[in-house]
DNA sequence: TGAGTCAGTTCAAAAAACAAACTTGAGGCG
DNA sequence: CGCCTCAAGTTTGTTTTTTGAACTGACTCA
């Protein structure tokens, strides 16, 4: 499988990282959702270098993640906003958040961003739960299971 | 910021990029969570070349995801499997397929891979939740805070 | 007129990925 | 013994991507 083979494919996680799964793209929209929406913006944030940033808005565009809206004309200039899809990645954006805080982060090194919660005011961890049962989900106790193969594969941890 | 950098960022979200944010990493992780844990397995099942894949895993062994764990001696063999470290890494999976399946699946098309919460036995769909009010998170009403930095920043849409 | 801003593009060099063949240390077959 | 197979890589040469630096174009401001 090339890396441009890789939108058509069956599984989900495939499709999703053919989308957000290279070296920068997780990066530019996490500028996206600190609202720095401009592209010398986020140029002078990230420090990545003009074509790449210019090659991956033009995907994440055309990918339906983004959109261009002009914000003054004459000249015309315009920045990137997320659209509901681009929105809709805010739990991915909450994982890797967390795994970075609790699994990168040396013991007693303070977080240098968190979370709050607008509608209980309250600083939380992100916790993924059974949209079932609504009990929060440990690795162990979730299995991937393959539509059509055989018995099911776990989603376990050793 | 060169990519080979970014573990040095104080801020978790680049911290766990410099880990898993590669065109490659998290496909070999997909595998390793359906238990292809060995190269073979996972060169056949993925189709990626070999040096690749041989480099990512000296990687994810060397960040602490995964382990070797010998299954047979003359010739030594290994496979490789998650650490606690690495099943910690459950919560993005489930996010970036849950992602997949909402955002890039034409409509009527089935999912190919579902997950199953063996506490309650049902399929489910992965909730992300405030830990401190138990609600789910919609986008609009999570805001990231920068420690130090002047107002508050949304991790807001549109 | 000259300097500055923003949002890119162009170009050459360096780094990474790709594809195919090769290696290493076994066991099995005839 | 010589030859084939297997698993887990490594080597080699080519192609693609990324990097870094400079350049462009449409405008504003002094």
């Amino acid at each position: 499988m090339r890396w441009n083979e890789l939108d058509q494919e069956p599984c989900s996680i495939a499709r999703t990282l053919s989308v957000i799964g290279d070296r920068w793209t997780m990066l530019i929209l996490r500028e996206i959702f600190f609202r720095h929406r401009r592209f010398e913006e986020m140029q002078s944030e990230l420090n990545i270098t003009r074509p790449v940033l210019a090659q991956r808005l033009r995907k994440l565009v055309s990918d339906g993640v983004l959109r261009k809206v002009a914000y003054q004309s004459q000249p015309t200039r315009h920045e990137y906003r997320l659209t509901d899809k681009g929105a809709a990645l805010s739990p991915v954006m909450m994982a890797l958040m967390h795994w970075g805080d609790t699994q990168m982060l040396p013991a007693g090194t303070p977080r240098a961003v968190h979370l709050r919660h607008c509608t209980c005011n309250a600083q939380f961890d992100p916790v993924m739960t059974c949209s079932v049962c609504h009990e929060p989900l440990a690795p162990k106790d979730v299995r991937m299971e393959r539509r059509g193969s055989v018995p099911s594969l776990e989603l376990n941890p050793l």
